[in-house]
RNA sequence: GGGAGUUUAGCUCAGCUGGUUCAGAGCAUCUGCCUUACAAGCAGAGGGUCGGGGGUUCGAACCCCUCAACUCCCA
């Protein structure tokens, strides 16, 4: 049967994945051997697969494939996370193009829908994850609203609430009044925007015409205004603080107030505080005991304190009552000006700080143990730098705002039975809140007397359980799976979600197993496109992973996707790599192509065969220390770049070359025998990167029986090698590279056959590799140098190339001239330094002499190449 | 405003404790080849004041100071 001249996956890719599922090569089960454990960074539910996941996934799979081979119990659990606020944003916008409004369907019935769309979409990106070639243990796939897990959830907030570790307080929170819900500090992205500053002037009480001037971004909160405040230092003020001024159009007597938080050089230097709008105006407020006047509607819209603004939205007003100032007078000028706003990483929507009763995490004390176990790399972060930011955060961390106004999610477990602050029990069942209850007040109640929480929890409050729950370690402690699969290895994940997640995970894990969730953390950058931008939906800058795989095919975009993207670095991408990772697709099979087309004999093995055979193995073994080593130190492109190397450069350009016969000539079996293993065992070092062509040849290159797959196979042992048949061959390769080279200069063409003529008495049995791969007549050994006659310099050997009348012999000597010219000042470099008696006096010995050598060298070249200036010159 | 990081070839990046191997790799570029596995290929080549300036040292891409640009995190 013909093959193909060049590697066409699509079919390949079907056939191997079906193959490795059939065989349930990717199903774990705890057994004797060492667990290896990789918890996939669950994606949301709703979304699609983009460059992210892929860069993101294909790590994961280079590793878990290589700790399979390795011989491990590996087993990679995939999922995905409820994304409580996108996809309950998804499920409205599906209703509404229905006709329906949430507003008009209970709790229960909105959540059917919700359930119906997740069960439509939530498996596509696990499904494309398939085409990459992801080796998940499919069997183990979790959601985070799954029963058991959403029991753990629940669980969880239950123990921490009898900690005393979760309250529910009145907070300044991030509102988003487009989801209706608040959002926690680390889902607001704060944008520069081009805005106004407003001068408004504010009546002195008790004078006829004086007046203060503040300066604000947002006029349509001067209805909640309690109080102004300057800088005690601001002598410009100094007299008005303790009097009172009057709001405008509100008609409401504030009093003027000093603290030091006022920078006297912003604006005019005079703030207007509005507790229950600013955070930091909130912090002013309890401090002074003002009055905090809540103007916002949770959608945006001014309430009764907005007097005739009621009901109008908060940007509209702005426009509105910047004129109405204006108009009365009121207004002193508006200057532009560039502020930070906070937005929702959600919907976009303009985040309105706003003072409700939320419920919260308190974390200073849960964040300790995380801290020092990243800090003294228990946990080790890669890139290491990280821990910096890590650090930083977690020294300055802030209570977490785990409450949702939504219905998609975990429903908090909190039950009320009054309007007093702290009328409510937190419970799992209606029940057992009722004995609470009964044991908290006295009374008796029944299940109609109380309402549970209406708010559901934080999306990250269950994914911050992952590397537990899938192995159901809360609900069922110490049973056989969590005690087996945790701590888990590695995690592979963005450094935009160390906080949200990494951070959190290890918070848990330290609280609920007491042990460090996962061993390392390699942190991807993020993936860009040729100018620099995120990819991402909006701009439209991302290719279509299934449209590249499709293209490119699995394995050429999976190296495509790692040839460059070392830990933490973004990933400048563009297709082109890709087509490199298709080119070297192509490479290896037209190498299979070669190898399957020798016929083999069974005739002595010529001796240039066993020197190539024995040095490509120490070649190997060479490459294989240094991808170990590269892989214990998640240098994962460079491993990949070895590998690429060693089968391009070493196998196909050299190797192969080295021990091909002749055109149609047959191959010795003992050769072809070796050589077949080789290819082996380059597949095997590939496989984790490339695995579908690898399997794919792993299978052609020999009769395997059943169940014999690369997949499963071991990865390679390092054995002892030689270093000197590396150097010998180095060597080799100079010559030869040197005889090409001088063919290039001269234009000579590959037709042209060279002689080669050597000044030395002893033949090397590798003569005849020279001879192919020089594309030369002959070798002659002699002892006078030949005159007429290119030279080079190897390993203190002369190695003389006769001219024909071709030749420029001008050219040449120009060009000695110019290599006598650069050894000179070698030379000087070289001599100066060894004159230098404080260079010799104080660098080690070995640098001297190493030094001394240099010059040795650099004097006999010098000699040579004028003595053949000479003769040239004749 | 506070903190962290980055700056080496056209691009993406290596370069460990300062010392042959220290100025490298892949891609891209240029030149010549349809040579019998592969033009998705082969052979060869060019390209860098290691961001600028100063210092320490016999010796600096590497250590110190300073300036500049970019990126990220936090407020």
């Amino acid at each position: 049967m013909a093959i193909s001249k060049t590697f066409e996956p699509g079919a390949i890719e079907l056939k191997w994945y079906q193959h490795w599922m059939e065989k349930d090569y990717f199903h774990s089960v705890p057994d004797e051997r060492e667990p290896y454990t990789i918890v996939i960074p669950p994606p949301n539910v709703t979304g699609v697969l983009h460059m992210g996941h892929m860069l993101n996934n294909t790590i994961q799979d280079v590793l878990v494939r290589r700790a399979r081979m390795l011989g491990k119990n590996a087993c990679w659990v995939p999922g995905t996370d409820h994304a409580s606020i996108a996809t309950e944003a998804k499920v409205v916008q599906k209703l509404k193009l229905e006709g329906i409004q949430k507003s008009d369907l209970s709790r229960e019935e909105f959540l059917k829908h919700a359930f119906v769309w997740k069960d439509k979409h939530g498996g596509i990106i696990l499904d494309q994850l398939k085409k990459l070639g992801a080796s998940c243990d499919w069997e183990r796939t979790h959601f985070t609203m799954d029963p058991e897990y959403s029991e753990s959830v629940i669980q969880v907030f239950i123990d921490l609430f009898q900690k005393g570790k979760i309250y529910r307080g009145v907070r300044m929170v991030n509102w988003d009044p487009e989801a209706l819900t608040a959002v926690s500090d680390e889902e607001v992205l704060y944008k520069e925007v081009n805005s106004k500053l407003y001068h408004v002037r504010y009546k002195v009480d008790e004078t006829d015409d004086e007046w203060m001037t503040i300066a604000t971004t947002r006029p349509e909160t001067i209805l909640g205004d309690s109080a102004i405040c300057v800088n005690p230092d601001d002598i410009r003020y100094a007299q008005l603080v303790g009097k009172s001024v009057w709001v405008p159009l509100a008609n409401r007597k504030i009093p003027v107030v000093a603290d030091a938080y006022v920078d006297p050089t912003f604006g005019t230097g005079c703030l207007k505080v509005t507790p229950a709008h600013d955070i930091n105006d909130y912090e002013l407020g309890k401090k002074f005991n003002l009055d905090s006047i809540d103007l916002f509607n949770d959608n945006g819209t001014l309430n009764a304190h907005g007097l005739h603004y009621e009901g109008m939205d908060r940007f509209e007003v702005r426009k509105a009552i910047a004129k109405e100032l204006q108009e009365k007078g009121y207004l002193v000028k508006t200057v532009d000006h560039l502020n930070k706003v906070g937005f929702s990483e959600r919907t976009n929507a303009v985040i309105e700080p706003k003072l409700s009763l939320q419920w919260f995490v308190s974390m200073k004390e849960l964040a300790q143990p995380a801290l020092e176990n990243v800090m003294n790399d228990n946990i080790h972060f890669y890139p290491e730098k990280l821990k910096n930011t890590y650090r930083h955060w977690m020294e300055n961390v802030r209570d977490w705002c785990i409450s949702r106004q939504l219905w998609w999610g975990h429903r908090i477990p909190a039950w009320y039975f009054g309007n007093g602050v702290n009328d409510f029990v937190v419970a799992k069942e209606a029940s057992e809140a009722l004995d609470l209850i009964f044991v908290k007040t006295g009374t008796r109640l029944e299940e109609k007397d109380i309402r549970q929480d209406e708010d559901v929890l934080d999306t990250w409050f269950s994914s911050w359980l992952w590397p537990i729950s899938v192995f159901n370690g809360i609900t069922q402690p110490n049973n056989q799976e969590i005690k087996y699969y945790y701590p888990t290895n590695d995690l592979v994940t963005a450094p935009e979600i160390m906080f949200f997640w990494v951070a959190r995970m290890i918070i848990a894990g330290y609280e609920y197993l007491g042990d460090l969730p996962f061993k390392n953390v390699y942190y991807t950058g993020i993936v860009r496109d040729k100018l620099g931008r995120k990819m991402s939906k909006s701009l439209g800058n991302s290719p279509d992973p299934i449209e590249l795989i499709n293209q490119f095919g699995a394995d050429g975009v999976r190296m495509g996707i790692l040839i460059s993207s070392p830990a933490g670095n973004d990933l400048p991408f563009d297709t082109s790599q890709c087509e490199q990772g298709r080119n070297f697709a192509n490479k290896i099979w037209n190498a299979y192509r070669l190898v399957s087309g020798w016929e083999n004999r069974d005739f002595d093995q010529p001796k240039h065969a066993s020197l190539a055979i024995e040095w490509f193995e120490s070649r190997y073994q060479q490459t294989l220390v240094s991808v170990n080593d590269n892989f214990d130190k998640f240098r994962i492109s460079d491993a990949l770049m070895e590998i690429y190397k060693l089968i391009w450069d070493d196998f196909c350009a050299w190797y192969l070359e080295l021990i091909k016969p002749g055109f149609e000539q047959p191959i010795d079996t003992k050769t072809l025998q070796s050589t077949l293993g080789f290819f082996e065992k380059l597949m095997q070092l590939l496989h984790p990167f490339m695995p579908f062509i690898t399997e794919e040849l792993w299978h052609a290159l020999s009769e395997r029986t059943d169940g014999d797959d690369i997949i499963i196979s071991h990865w390679p042992e390092v054995k002892t090698y030689d270093e000197k048949t590396i150097e010998n061959f180095n060597g080799l390769f100079q010559v030869i590279s040197n005889i090409r080279h001088f063919r290039k200069e001269q234009s000579i063409s590959t037709k042209v056959k060279l002689n080669l003529v050597v000044v030395h008495s002893v033949s090397n049995p590798l003569d005849s590799v020279i001879v192919k791969m020089g594309n030369l007549s002959e070798i002659t050994y002699v002892s006078e140098k030949p005159t007429g006659a290119h030279c080079f310099i190897h390993d203190g050997i002369e190695f003389y190339i006769p001219f024909g009348e071709l030749i420029d012999v001008e050219a040449e000597i120009v060009k000695i001239q110019e290599e006598i010219k650069y050894a000179k000042g070698f030379l000087k470099s070289v001599q100066s330094k060894l004159s230098n008696e404080k260079f010799v006096g104080s660098a080690p010995e070995q640098v001297v002499e190493n030094e001394r050598k240099k010059e040795n060298d650099a004097l006999t070249k010098i000699a040579l190449l004028e003595s053949r200036l000479e003769s040239l010159s004749i």
